[in-house]
DNA sequence: TTCATTTATCGTATATTTACGATGAACGAT
DNA sequence: ATCGTTCATCGTAAATATACGATAAATGAA
């Protein structure tokens, strides 16, 4: 008979996969490389260079944030977002665990 | 979704997004897992580790088997799952190289 | 105050994801 | 040939994701 299935995911596991999520659309990954490029990282600025509605890329920026890998700094009547590098290391640092894990590099 | 701009970004964002989605799931975060760590990677094996039905982890096999993480061999009855260690690599690549563009590491 | 600008949120439509039981197809064994 | 095993697929339901226009909230400027 089978074993019982009581096993969970792990902290790291649920962690990861959610931080792979907020990676999984392009926008959002270009957002990233927006915010590292322009010197503003103006809410404005970065939807100009997106083939998306404000509205959308409003959606986009909250999904980033949700995880943390972004930060949002009122400015006036701006919103100005930036990546948080701490967190930037630390999914790195875990996207680095699992690939060793799995036998990659 | 209503209408896909995904056509509006790289090529390697997209396939970098899609990788991410791909793992986007703790399950098949830790599918990638077992398939290291058992000598055999039967799917009997692989659903007696997790907490869901046969036909769910099928359908997660399934989406790693897409974005080609994961290839299947028949063998009689069974299916036998491996990790593609190659577009292990590509993938870990295009991570290591978005990480360092967005100034990280 | 009033107006224009900026961004988040609401409402909504549709697509996709996740999950499961049921079923089907392929295979080895009896 | 029939049976049991193994796994993929079908059908389906609920949740989530994606996209947009409209609107609200906050601010600075006139």
């Amino acid at each position: 008979m089978p074993v019982s299935k009581k096993d969970d995911f792990t902290k790291d596991e649920v962690w990861l996969a959610d931080i792979c999520k907020s990676l999984s659309h392009p926008a959002r990954i270009k957002i990233l490389k927006i915010l590292t490029e322009l010197n503003s990282c103006v809410v404005g600025s970065i939807v100009d260079q997106l083939p998306l509605a404000q509205a959308t890329v409003s959606q986009h920026l909250k999904e980033l944030k949700r995880v943390g890998l972004i930060e949002g700094e009122i400015d006036g009547p701006r919103v100005c977002y930036c990546v948080d590098n701490k967190l930037l290391i630390k999914a790195k640092k875990q996207l680095d665990k699992l690939f060793t894990t799995i036998g990659c590099c």
